[in-house]
DNA sequence: TTTAAAATGAGAATAATTCTCATTAACAAT
DNA sequence: ATTGTTAATGAGAATTATTCTCATTTTAAA
């Protein structure tokens, strides 16, 4: 695995820090995998890829500590229409993320950043206008589009 | 339960007919539920309304035909975060629909109009983009925003 | 009405996730 | 550094939503 910017590693253990939770090693194997990646895992390959390392820590660690890292907003979760949830490393709320478009056949998710066209300019003020009209405080967002891939769609 | 508009009725009873599905009573069953509540139902409040119905359909047969349904595309899938699929009717293309505001404390779901702001209008775009970009063949889209409700927020 | 194919239903099987609880590790205070 | 308190871990059992199987029933076309 290769080394996380310094920068994103001090906002993600610092954070962690800051809700008073244990810096432990499942929770940086975690992160680390996560931020390494830069896209979507299941838990399951969160796991697989934390047996690798020592101390990756156990299945059900691995889920109590995502349910942890989603709460805190240190990891993003979304689900993609297959019963399995995906997880991905938070961005800053300044920085640009990304969406998905997820292939109904043969399940490929494709991550686009929301930098493309006005999308995150539209969310922002769309957040703005809905957590007014519902009185409801919007912490996060999943916009995804379901379809048929370019692959698919040639194999017949 | 009430009746359905006739419009109602004739759109997604034709489409099963248009895909060569017969229109069977549990079919019949799960269209009627789904569009009289009007809103999301999770695969077993599905069951249970139907339960209550002659010829409901046993469970199986419900998950059965929502998978074809939704892949017809006269039901629409989503996921709230808590590993349990919500189906609600599918409208027409050209009707609007909503999407949703998912309390992360109680689960609860509003459902918003997309006509509120340029939503539907934005999405079209959005969608024509992507799917040149990234030679996608989009069909449909969810778009969730998480957070706390407005009754959460008071209690603590 | 008859017939062939499609659909159903009961329950077993699967797979993701959550729970339990005895053991271990983190870290604040000394 | 060492200790004590408390949070966190890990192994596996339990749970729950969903899918599968297959014998029986229903649909709708001829």
């Amino acid at each position: 695995m290769t080394d996380l910017s310094d920068r994103e590693i001090s906002w993600h253990y610092n954070s962690l820090n800051k809700y008073c939770c244990r810096l432990t090693k499942p929770r940086r194997a975690i992160l680390d995998i996560l931020s390494d990646t830069g896209r979507h895992l299941s838990a399951d390959q969160i796991y697989k890829e934390a047996s690798k390392i020592s101390s990756g820590g156990g299945l059900s660690t691995i889920y109590r500590n995502l349910e942890l890292l989603v709460r805190i907003g240190l990891v993003w979760k979304f689900e993609a229409g297959d019963n399995k949830a995906r997880y991905e490393i938070a961005k800053r709320p300044d920085e640009s993320h990304h969406h998905h478009l997820i292939c109904k056949k043969c399940n490929s998710i494709i991550d686009y950043s929301d930098s493309i066209g006005n999308e995150k300019d539209f969310i922002r003020e769309r957040e703005k206008k809905l957590s007014s009209i519902y009185n409801f405080k919007i912490e996060n967002h999943s916009i995804d589009f379901f379809g048929v891939c370019h692959t698919c769609s040639k194999n017949k």
